[in-house]
DNA sequence: GTTCCGCATGAATCGATAG
DNA sequence: ACTATCGATTCATGCGGAA
C-alpha cells in the first residue's frame, strides 16, 4: 500500500477545518512556545496563550479518531523570575473541552545547552502531554520495549559464561542460542521518562525535536498505514519519520519557506523508500 | 556553634503557628499525596487536596525568611484513567497566596514501582516544586556542582544507537555513588533533572526519600547554621541530613511512632557528630 | 575478605469482585 | 450505579547468606 504525505500551507486553525472528523490516529506536535521564536512566528504572550491555542485544540479534538492520541510537546518559559502557568491553565482548559489528560511524559534533554544564571540551573526537560478523546485508545507497548538495565546486563554476562561451559560440554559450539533467548527475554517496558538528546544541527527550523521523539510515539500509538498529523510541521521531522515507518502523514505549516523545504524533501524520500522494497522482492530472500 | 534539632508532635497546621515569622531558611517536605498513604495517614481525596494544603502553605509562607526557599515534593495520582489536576490547582492557589513559583525540578526515580497496564507505563518521576517568597533568594550553586563524565564527549556519535537502549548508567547530573570515579577537573553545574533511586529498605517509614534528595537542596539553598524545616517529618530524613551538614532543623510529625523514633535517633547522632570534631581539634591536622 | 546469587519490597495502577 | 478491597503485573535495589 502506498504511503501518503499531505502538506497544507496556511494558518493551522483554518487549515485544520479541511480535515474530516475522526480521521487521524495520532497528533504529535510542538507548537510555538509563548514568546519564544518571536522572529519566525508571531510570538504569543503567555497571558494570551490559552486563548490562542484553545480553538486549535478544539479542531484537533474533532479530527482525532476516538481511539487516537494527541501528544503535545510544550514547556513554560520563565517570565520575570518565575515559571509561567499557561501550560497548567491550558491543561485545565482542554479538559473542559472534553480532552482526557491521560499522562505527562518527561523528555529529559541530555545535552541541553549550558548556561549559568544566578538563580536557576539549565532547563533540561520538557513536557510531553498525552491527551485522549476517550479512555480507551490504541497503544502498542511492545513496539517500544527496551533492553533491561545493569542488573540484567551483569546477569547476562554471568549467564553467558555458564552457558558457554554448558554448551561446550553438551553440543560443542554455539553459545548464540541461549544468549539470543536471554536477549529476547531481557526486554523491559519503558517508563514515562524519555532520555533523548536534542538535535542542534542540520535542521533549519529553530526547534526541531530529535527524530527519536516522534518515532517513539508513532511506534507506540500507531500501526502501519495509520495517519499522523503535525499541525505545526516546521522542518517536518514528524512527517519524515512517519514516512520512514510507513505511516501516512499530514503536515500544516504557516511559513512558505518551511512548507517548500519539506515539500522538496518528501519526494526524493519516497523514491528512496520504495526502491529497496522492489529489490527485496526480486531477490526473494 | 551547636546545631539544634527541634521536634514537634502534632498536627502540622497548628504546630506551625508556634514558629516565628521569617525564621526559616529552607522548607523541604513531602506531604502525603492525595489518597496514597491511607493506612498510615488519613488520606486526602484529590478534590479536597487544595483546600487541605492551602492553610498549611499559608503558614509556611509566614515562617519562611524573605530570602528562603520552599521545596515541595509531590506527584498527582491517576484517577479513573487520567492524571488528577490537583497539583496544578495547588500551584495556582499558592501563587494567589503570594508565593512565587520559581522552578519545577524533576526527580527521575530509576527504580520506580513495577507493573504493566494496557494504557500506561510505569510512573518514574515526581515533581520538586520550588517556591519563593521573593524573586531574590539565597542560592549557593557551587555547592552542588557535579563532575562531568565522558558522556558529554561521546554523546553525538552513538546517539541513535544508545537511544534505542535504555541509558541507565550515565544519564544526567550524576550525583550518587559513582562520584569518586569521575574526573575532578571539569566540574559542571547540574540541571533541573535529578536522577536518584528511591530507598526501599532500612527505614520504617513507608516512603522516605533518599538522603541525596534533601542533601542536594540543603546544600543548594542554605549555608551552615541555617534553619531547615520539614513540616511532614516522617522518618526524619531531612532532619538527619540537616544535622550531618551542620544545619539547624525543625520537624513536625503527627504520628507518635515516627516522632518517638526520630527523637531517639537524633540524640545518639549528636554524640556521634561532636566526637570527631573534638578529636579533630586535638590532632590539629 | 571478595564476589555472587537469591529474595523481599516499594508514594503504582488496572480490572474484577464484593458490598 | 458507585465505592471498597484484592490479586496480578513487574523492575531496580540492597541486604544476607553462600561459594
Amino acid at each position: 500500500m502506498e504511503i501518503k504525505t499531505e502538506l497544507f500551507l496556511g494558518d493551522c486553525q483554518s487549515e485544520l477545518k479541511k480535515l474530516a472528523d475522526n480521521s487521524v490516529d495520532l497528533i504529535i506536535t510542538s507548537p510555538p512556545y509563548a514568546d519564544q521564536r518571536k522572529a519566525t512566528y508571531g510570538g504569543i504572550h503567555p497571558n494570551e496563550y490559552v486563548d490562542w491555542f484553545s480553538p486549535i485544540s478544539e479542531q484537533l479534538l474533532r479530527v482525532l479518531k476516538p481511539n487516537g492520541t494527541f501528544i503535545l510537546n510544550i514547556k513554560e518559559k520563565v517570565l520575570d523570575g518565575e515559571r509561567s502557568t499557561y501550560v497548567m491553565e491550558l491543561i485545565l482548559a482542554m479538559k473542559k473541552q472534553g480532552w482526557f489528560w491521560t499522562e505527562e511524559f518527561i523528555w529529559h534533554k541530555k545535552n541541553s545547552y549550558p548556561g549559568k544564571w544566578p538563580n536557576r540551573f539549565r532547563d533540561s526537560w520538557e513536557r510531553l502531554l498525552q491527551f485522549n478523546k476517550s479512555k480507551k485508545f490504541n497503544m502498542y507497548q511492545e513496539e517500544v520495549m527496551v533492553p533491561m538495565g545493569d542488573w540484567a546486563k551483569s546477569r547476562l554476562k554471568n549467564l553467558s559464561e555458564t552457558d558457554k561451559k554448558r554448551d561446550n560440554s553438551k553440543v560443542g559450539s554455539g553459545f548464540g542460542k541461549n544468549i539470543s533467548n536471554w536477549l529476547e527475554r531481557d526486554m523491559a517496558y519503558p517508563s514515562n521518562v524519555l532520555h533523548l538528546a536534542t538535535e542542534c544541527n542540520n535542521k533549519n527550523h529553530s526547534a526541531a525535536f530529535p527524530e527519536e521523539l516522534p518515532e517513539w510515539f508513532i511506534k507506540l500509538f500507531t500501526k502501519k498505514n495509520d495517519i499522523v498529523l503535525d499541525p505545526f510541521m516546521g522542518s517536518g521531522t514528524t512527517l519524515f519519520v512517519s514516512k520512514r515507518l510507513m505511516r501516512n502523514s499530514i503536515g500544516i505549516e504557516i511559513l512558505p519557506e518551511y512548507f517548500e523545504m519539506v515539500k522538496k524533501q518528501i519526494i526524493p524520500l519516497e523514491l528512496h523508500l520504495f526502491e529497496p522494497e522492489i529489490k527485496y522482492e526480486k531477490t526473494g530472500s
